[in-house]
RNA sequence: GCGCUCGUAGCUCAAUGGAUAGAGCAACAGCCUUCUAAGCUGUGGGCUGCAGGUUCAAGUCCUGCCGGGCGCGCCA
């Protein structure tokens, strides 16, 4: 839509610049062609005469005119050009056009809006909870915020691959270790106090209990030290067991499982050092290694080797950062949670120090969720070892109704979930509305095939120029701007904005189905062009669900 | 204190710098002998936190206040 008309502006002004002898260095494509918010604008308006007015000397309103008369009249597949408000020229395609239109979209079927032309290979990197627990519904948020960014960027044309970073290195996994042998003792009755920064779950106790039997006679001979070992590694084989059934459940895909450990155990992190330190980006205090993230914008530089030997986690997490670009990535998506924000600058001025650029580094921040029940706050704490579960959420809604709620949101604000809402089958829930359009064209489609139709018209190829009602036009605006939505979604990093089209896409086709009475007997070829209509809005509606991991019920 | 971020209808939120700021919920009034009422139609509701600035044009960009959230460790 946006393409034909840009063409069509810009050798007119070219055309005028030439006759009125405009300055060459003037930049006449920096317009831009958007839908008015009102339909008596016309379907589409420019506001080239704006932009230019000022600077050839012409008066905005003037300069509309003048563009109209140089495009000239008689295109197919405009109908109408007019000037309105402080020089906009807003244009209205003709039925021809829309027909077209429609046609293309059908003919694309479930590639429509797909873009083939091959762009950067982009590494989405989310979840990544340490596996000290199982995930909670702020994970399932990150998780449905990727999948559905990775499929997106996918669907436009980049080469992604979707990773979890497994943090098994560190203190937290060692208290892990030592959380699990002070419940096992407690099952072999010893009285054990609990230390108050050990991990306190219930499921730590499940755990030793699932370890006991195979530990074998010989565990008991071993040290504290080695003990601790064997538990840990253990407990994160179990828990990531966990994790990767929830994931799976909720139908969320990685394609790799990177480890922490392997960075240690492949001499990546020291690497990594070697690299900075052979750039000048790193120096020695106080008996520790810094790294000079200062140099490259952030507030203070930072720790890699504590003056006690040990690496921090930032350490690690250059070389992981390392790795990734090393692998071929030309951008890196990380998805965090959104207290992680004051990480972002000395990761991206560890970036710059490897020598990319910082825009090479996407960060999304996902921000909280709070879940409720029937509008009442439940209780979630993560202290006490109580918190409310990804899987408890999507046992209890599913996993549609969970990922289509993440994704109403913009990541950047909070979001509210309620799960009795999440449930129910009425308009208040989004799900469910968008969903519906499925079912709602399947049964027309089925309510056709009972009609009675005449075998003379059923012949006669269907003519989709009889869809001309505001309604009918305006849906296949709606259809036509698809690729649009989806380009916008995975430049901004922001699935919801396929949410957002969606829902208003089927706000206007179940009010088209209010409207007018789609399976008509006595107007078939009338018919048989909405029929068309309504497979363009369902098939449109399969593809954005299927972006965002929601499955599109035949029947509903 | 410093930094990041958000502030839009009673509530939850939309709005690539564009024209009279939009939806849903809640409230009220309607629509089922006819395609799924899991739906549709209509009515009310706003100094977009405040004040400046940039721009032909600001909810959007810049500056300063006010208010909420978060972060400021040789933690992860």
């Amino acid at each position: 839509m946006k393409d034909t008309l840009r063409s069509l502006i810009g050798s007119a002004l070219s055309k005028i610049s030439t006759e009125k002898a405009w300055p060459t260095d003037l930049d006449l494509g920096a317009f831009v062609l958007e839908e008015p918010n009102k339909p008596q604008f016309g379907h589409l308006a420019t506001n080239a005469a704006m932009v230019l007015a000022k600077k050839v000397g012409f008066k905005p309103r003037d300069l509309a005119e003048l563009i109209i008369q140089t495009i000239g009249p008689g295109h197919e597949l405009i109908e109408s050009m007019e000037v309105a408000g402080p020089g906009f020229i807003n244009f209205r395609f003709s039925n021809k056009f829309w027909v077209k239109t429609l046609e293309k979209i059908l003919k694309s079927g479930l590639d429509y809006g797909r873009d083939l032309t091959p762009k950067g290979r982009v590494l989405v990197e989310y979840v990544s909870a340490n596996p000290t627990g199982p995930l909670h519904v702020g994970h399932g948020r990150g998780a449905a915020l990727g999948d559905a960014l990775a499929r997106i960027l996918s669907f436009v044309g980049h080469e992604v691959g979707c990773e979890y970073y497994v943090n098994d290195a560190g203190r937290q996994m060692r208290i892990l270790g030592n959380s699990v042998l002070v419940r096992l003792n407690q099952l072999k009755g010893q009285e054990v106090e609990i230390p108050t920064d050990f991990y306190r779950g219930d499921y730590i106790g499940h755990i030793a209990g699932e370890l006991a039997p195979s530990l074998g006679d010989d565990f008991e001979n071993l040290s504290n030290k080695e003990k601790v070992e064997i538990l840990t590694d253990r407990a994160i084989g179990i828990i990531l067991t966990g994790i990767k059934k929830d994931l799976s459940d909720f139908r969320v895909r990685h394609d790799t499982w990177f480890s922490e450990k392997s960075l240690y155990e492949n001499h990546l992190v020291e690497k990594s050092f070697d690299f900075l330190e052979k750039h000048g980006h790193t120096y020695h205090k106080d008996g520790a290694l810094w790294f000079k993230s200062t140099a490259f914008g952030d507030d203070k530089d930072r720790v890699l080797v504590k003056s006690d030997g040990e690496m921090t986690y930032f350490a690690s997490d250059i070389a992981y950062h390392k790795e990734k670009f090393d692998r071929g990535y030309d951008l890196l998506i990380d998805i965090w949670g959104a207290d992680h924000h004051g990480y972002i600058p000395r990761v991206k001025a560890a970036v710059s120090a490897l020598g990319r650029k910082p825009d090479h580094l996407g960060v999304v921040l996902v921000q909280m969720v709070n879940l409720l029940r029937d509008g009442q706050a439940v209780n979630m704490s993560t202290r006490s070892g109580q918190f409310v579960t990804l899987e408890e959420v999507v046992s209890e809604v599913g996993a549609d109704a969970a990922r289509f709620i993440f994704l109403t949101r913009s990541h950047e604000s909070t979001l509210d979930f309620d799960l009795e809402l999440a449930k129910s089958q009425s308009r208040d829930n989004p799900v469910f509305y968008v969903q519906y359009v499925c079912a709602r064209v399947n049964s027309l489609l089925a309510k056709a095939q009972e009609a009675k139709a005449d075998p003379e018209a059923a012949k006669a190829p269907i003519d989709l120029s009889l869809l001309a009602a505001n309604e009918e036009v305006e849906i296949i605006k709606t259809l036509s701007t698809f690729s649009e939505t989806l380009t916008a979604a995975a430049k901004r990093l922001e699935p919801h904005l396929l949410t957002v089209y969606l829902s208003s896409l089927a706000k206007l086709f179940h009010q088209y189905y209010g409207a007018f009475r789609l399976v008509d007997e006595d107007h078939w070829a009338l018919t048989r062009a909405r029929l068309e209509l309504a497979k363009a809005v369902k098939q449109v509606t399969v593809i954005g669900l299927d972006l965002l991991g929601v499955t599109a019920p035949e029947k509903m």
